[in-house]
DNA sequence: CTGTTAGCGCTTTCAG
DNA sequence: CTGAAAGCGCTAACAG
């Protein structure tokens, strides 16, 4: 808990080269321009209209000469705020989270505040903890893309504590503002995608979602698009990227279905015996050998873990096997050409910071939701 | 400059629901323990060997009563040192910078500093100004991946100002620590793979480099490892991500330049006219229709442009036209099958900010370099 | 219009 | 071993 003491408290004096300029303060700049520090305060909050314009031509002069900047801290320690918010991130590898954050810091630039981002690495312990440090660090408020926390964690935020908003998903038990996806519909969007082009399989691949409620809210989704018809017959397959040896069994499964799917493609279509060396086919307007199973991935680490698989499976040519439909639009996704459902990650970013804004400057109402509808973008992977 | 003055400098008093359980502050543990503010400090600071176990137990339950935390600003403004450090990051969109971002955060950790994350979003002008900000908190150091900083904007930063570590690339003019890619290794091991397939024509794509030594570097390398030999021509390409038209421009030229190959290709092997419709060729041990050009992006961003570009143009089968090899392994890549040169990212980070720790805890030596080697990482794409 | 005076929450001499 | 007191750099009454 407490720091252990670091022998080096401060530098050797001896070896101190270059008198280390210390950053002029503001009683500095008051004695430089021959006044009190209250006018210095006074012009650096923009108070301008209580100053002579010769005491202030003169406290610039001395701001200048010393290059002085105020000491954000000191100011925020007497004034009980300091702009800081916390950025809680789950996982940077995902685009889908730094997506989010570029619109996060435009809306914090725009609003004067600076953001401190944490990363998580998908570590609930890191998450505690530097949740524990924002805190300490007397951030206003947090935005929390939370990874496996209960509500208990977020306890001194939110309800009682500091102002929170969600982003992605909610946390249950815990009342805050949330941002995210429109999850039902852009599953149900994908889905119906999917059942138009008339594949026969449909799998849905998601990671555990117990914890996260947009993939619950997705995988939902899906299946009562699913349910609404009955050409198609729908799966649910859970892959804890995680656990290399689920994701062995998983796509070990997801390979037979592959397989049977193909045997009974290349049954109805006759000829190509086995499930080798079917003719890539550049060849255009028909569809006889085209693949009647589908995947549809909850989001893009899904997404990719499975297009490695079956490259590695089938070969470059995989996607004559399978379909690929994914939440989330990564950048390879054109390069791969699966079909994806774009998120509007960067006015879920944006929209996050103006929530928190508001409840920082003391709106009190009940939590809101605000869901972004997802934007489906078709790609050669889902055209039959 | 100065803040604007917000109306709402405190929530309305009246709708204040709840008391806003203001947190408590040493005084309130000090007066909840029976004992003074100085034994508190004493506690928070480790120093036990001078507590009497009672009161050390006393201050343990007023502490955990109150929950209380004490309040880092203030700890900083006194002590002078607020374990604050900034990254700047010229671009979070580049898979490059998170994998650094991660080992920093792992050291960060290690060493008990918290990392502000800046993210200039490759604009030179929000790089100043985080920069500015980063002076503002009284960051102890900063980890920088400069855009187009010259070295007047990281002035107050490095040689006299506050601890600077470099990342990727240096600063013309500014004396920091360095910590990087080996480029010239890098580049050296990459353009040597090419040549060792016998690829007769290879094509270095880089984006503008005045500013950047690593791209300087790279380039530079590619081109000494090309004039060791005489059996393929060397080119360097320019692309300016930034700008679609130069983008435009330089693609064509390389069109043309694939064109070509391919058509001495075609010539050679006999058969097969134009530019079109050969066969993808799973066909094993052979090498006939395999690509005499080479394209070497400098790095993943380059890359991705590349693929993009060339899978647009030439189908899903491009491959069989171009090889690729690229500085990055970006996640992607084994999707693709390209070729790549692993940089040591995660390290990269970590060692930064051991460097910058160093220096904070007052090292004073010249300016170091720490290069690191990369790996390359060979992929279907550049076998012929 | 301007300066003086108290602190914000914490650390750190310096005396008990 | 323990506590009182003086500030860190800044803001905010409160008087001129």
């Amino acid at each position: 808990m407490s720091q252990h003491d670091d022998p080096t408290r401060e530098a050797p004096p001896a070896t101190q080269q270059q008198p280390l300029p210390r950053r002029a303060t503001i009683t500095d700049v008051a004695r430089e321009a021959g006044t009190g520090k209250t006018s210095i305060s006074r012009y650096l909050n923009g108070e301008m209209s209580v100053l002579s314009p010769e005491l202030r031509a003169r406290i610039e002069a001395a701001i200048a000469r010393l290059d002085y900047q105020p000491n954000q801290m000191a100011r925020g320690l007497k004034r009980g705020r300091n702009r800081l918010i916390g950025m809680l991130l789950a996982d940077l590898t995902n685009p889908y989270t730094v997506e989010v954050l570029q619109g996060v810091e435009a809306a914090c630039h725009a609003l004067g505040l600076m953001p401190l981002i944490c990363h998580a690495a998908n570590e609930v312990e890191m998450e505690r903890r530097y949740l524990q440090l924002l805190t300490t660090y007397r951030v206003e408020g947090v935005i929390v893309n939370a990874l496996g926390v209960r509500e208990e964690t977020l306890r001194p935020v939110g309800g009682g504590g500091i102002p929170a908003v969600l982003v992605d998903r909610s946390v249950d038990g815990l009342v805050a503002d949330m941002v995210g996806l429109d999850n039902r519909a852009a599953a149900d969007l994908g889905t119906r995608h999917l059942l138009e082009q008339r594949f026969e399989d449909i799998w849905f691949v998601v990671q555990p979602f117990e914890q996260v409620s947009s993939r619950q809210l997705r995988e939902l989704a899906f299946r009562d698009a699913m349910r609404a018809q009955s050409a198609a017959r729908g799966h649910t397959l859970v892959l804890n990227l995680a656990d290399a040896a689920d994701v062995g069994r998983g796509l070990a499964q997801l390979d037979r279905a592959i397989d049977a799917a193909n045997a009974t493609n290349a049954a109805n279509t006759a000829n190509t015996t086995s499930a080798a060396n079917a003719v890539p086919a550049d060849n255009p307007g028909n569809s006889t050998a085209l693949p009647r199973i589908a995947l549809f991935a909850a989001n893009a680490p899904v997404a990719l873990r499975l297009a490695l698989h079956l490259k590695a499976r089938y070969g470059a040519d995989w996607q004559a096997r399978v379909a690929l439909l994914s939440i989330d639009d990564p950048d390879w996704a054109e390069l791969a050409g699966i079909t994806t459902i774009r998120q509007p990650t960067y006015d879920i970013g944006y929209r996050a910071v103006e929530f928190l804004h508001e409840r920082i400057e003391g709106v009190q109402s009940i939590a809101r939701d605000c869901l972004l509808p997802g934007e489906l973008i078709v790609r050669a992977s889902t055209l039959r």
